[in-house]
DNA sequence: CCCAGATTGTGCAATGTGTTCAGCCAACAC
DNA sequence: GTGTTGGCTGAACACATTGCACAATCTGGG
């Protein structure tokens, strides 16, 4: 994870269309390197992958959400995970630090729309408790770059 | 937004890095096809870009945590916004629902970088509270396909 | 019925890819 | 010092893919 590798994330973030080719020619190096590096970089774990980013809004889930559930004693947060996963609305999950507790984004059609998709979220036995706060503008959106801009030496 | 652009979204999150060529021949449409729908996704912001997926985890920031600050009266979003920007491990800020909340994502290299991280976060006059929670787990990563899948109609 | 827009299949030149090769250099162990 | 290893380079090659343009066909709405 040296200079080079970061200078090829940026380049790749800003112009992910560009090849190897390309690439190797803006970097100034030879082209077998940017495919090395880069397949190293995925082989690492670093490049978890190159799918397509989508936007939920654009879809017509304009509506964001983030819920923390709390769930009872005695059940996995993994049932409850599986719960979660089947609904196609519920974007992200994690467990955080707290009495048993998840964490998760969900996108909807409308806030009508959200009611239900947070009553679907719900409908799990293993649920006690609930709150949602709904995500009203983004402030900075997703990015990881800025981390290994700085922190190069990792 | 119809059924060939959803196998298309899917075809390409599964396997990014196949060319408009070898899509078209596993959908069994023309290689136009493909590209136009592509770029048709593109302008209506369906896809909004290419950029390959890092993981922080990967980058010496194993540690993730979610911050709700909540600001003073009078003091503007964006400041604070701007404020948090600065800072590279801080992913994600949103506005929230509620007295004048943001909310934040961020990473950090250990338990103790994220003291130091949430200090530098909490280093603003604007920021009157702010609690944190820890992400221990992720049961569902971060996914939007499944909504293309069920939603196809709009 | 007619039309505009989308899709198709085709062709070609230009470009990029996968692969391999030998040569070079710095770091490292002995 | 010597030898080895690993990474980078520049080059070459066959092959695949892209960008672009074209006319033909299909399809849904007015």
């Amino acid at each position: 994870m040296d200079d080079l590798d970061v200078k090829l994330l940026e380049l790749f973030t800003d112009e992910p269309r560009i090849g190897a080719l390309e690439a190797s020619r803006r970097l100034k190096v030879a082209r077998g390197t940017v495919t090395a590096r880069l397949e190293r970089l995925e082989a690492t774990g670093v490049i978890t992958g190159w799918a397509p980013q989508l936007d939920p809004a654009a879809i017509g889930h304009p509506v964001t959400a983030f819920l923390t559930l709390e769930i009872s004693q005695g059940v996995g947060h993994d049932t409850i995970g599986d719960h979660l996963a089947g609904i196609p609305e519920v974007l992200e999950v994690c467990t955080i630090t707290g009495a048993g507790d998840l964490w998760c984004r969900v996108v909807a059609r409308s806030n009508a729309d959200l009611q239900a998709v947070i009553d679907r979220a719900l409908a799990h036995p293993g649920i006690v408790r609930s709150s949602t706060v709904i995500a009203l503008a983004t402030q900075v959106p997703y990015r990881v770059l800025p981390l290994l801009v700085r922190s190069s030496s990792s």
